[in-house]
DNA sequence: GTCTATAAAAAGATAGAC
DNA sequence: GTCTATCTTTTTATAGAC
């Protein structure tokens, strides 16, 4: 059990090391890089995640899916208006994304050598962001299939916005999939 | 003038760094990747590329622009059909994407840090991307702001269905984007 | 134009004191 | 739990022979 301080803190630094992973990636985010990021040494980053980056990388990821199943999936599948779910969503979106100008640590990772345990939890979030999204549009009255492929469609949507804003500055597309997840509330079917 | 060898050679070695650079990005290629996946040494590299990777990177981007410029932009703009347009031009992303099983080098490389050069070069790939499926959204029947949208939004939509594919390993997104852009040619406006 | 050898810098990782 | 110092390996880059 290498983990013996104030879980507030280590929250805290792994909150530095997600914001290292989601701007540098993976392989482009150096120890020493991590090690300023944190204000902790090398050797102290290496106490707390005895396998190095690869343990840093699953504690980011697993922080990740904390918030994607608190704050996405769990909303989705609250008990609030349709309306209100898919307005807390995409303000949670907005925040992580900075309205679609950061990166996303997910399509980030998703593409580097992370290792096993990693890309499995990479799996895990990416699934309850799609069950959510599919969740809100069965509830709006699309057939299950339907509402399915929505949810995978969605999140595409938003992992090429990113890009798009990354290639060009462009943050259109952005906008533009935001609304028409909230577009979901309004219409019988979409 | 560092080029003195046959343009055909040069162009087969560029494509070989094009693979690694879209497989692994610009920080997860190194030296030794580039010098292997071209059967050159490093100091083979160095004598046609002086600048170092920066400079691989902007010879691949180059490679790309020209690809997409013939395959896709030039063929959306010819006077063929708007059906038979289509069709090459999906056929061609389905050539450069395997399926939407491979990783696209613009949405690896955008994340990345690449000089402006280089940066600059695949804003430019993007940007002719983008005007060749609006033109054909325009063909199609939809007016022009809309029609750029329909453009930037396809683009959104591949870049984030390779993602998909490379998070979950379902290549349904991809598939329904290029399903997408068929339709163009077959409803009166999309 | 390509190679071997080598240098210089950076990255990942550990030892051991406090 | 954190630090300084150190070590190893990798990476980038260059020199110089062929």
């Amino acid at each position: 059990m290498p983990a013996a301080l104030d879980p507030k803190e280590k929250q805290a630094i792994v909150g530095r090391l997600f914001e290292m992973f989601r701007d540098h990636g993976y392989e482009g985010a150096t120890l020493a890089d991590l090690s300023k990021a944190t204000s902790l040494g090398k050797s102290s980053l290496y106490h707390h995640f005895p396998r190095g980056k690869e343990q840093m990388a699953e504690a980011v990821l697993g922080q990740g899916k904390n918030f994607v199943k608190s704050a996405i999936n769990d909303v989705a599948h609250s008990s609030e208006s349709l309306k209100s779910r898919i307005r807390k969503i995409v303000d949670a979106f907005d925040v992580i994304y900075g309205g679609g100008q950061n990166y996303c640590l997910l399509g980030r990772l998703s593409c580097d050598g992370i290792g096993d345990d990693a890309r499995g939890t990479l799996r895990e979030v990416v699934e309850l962001w799609i069950d959510a999204i599919t969740h809100l549009a069965r509830d709006s009255g699309m057939p299950q299939v339907r509402a399915r492929q929505y949810g995978e469609d969605w999140f595409t949507r938003v992992q090429g916005a990113i890009i798009m804003h990354a290639a060009t500055g462009n943050a259109g597309p952005y906008k533009r999939t935001m609304a028409a997840l909230a577009r979901l509330a309004k219409e019988p079917s979409a």
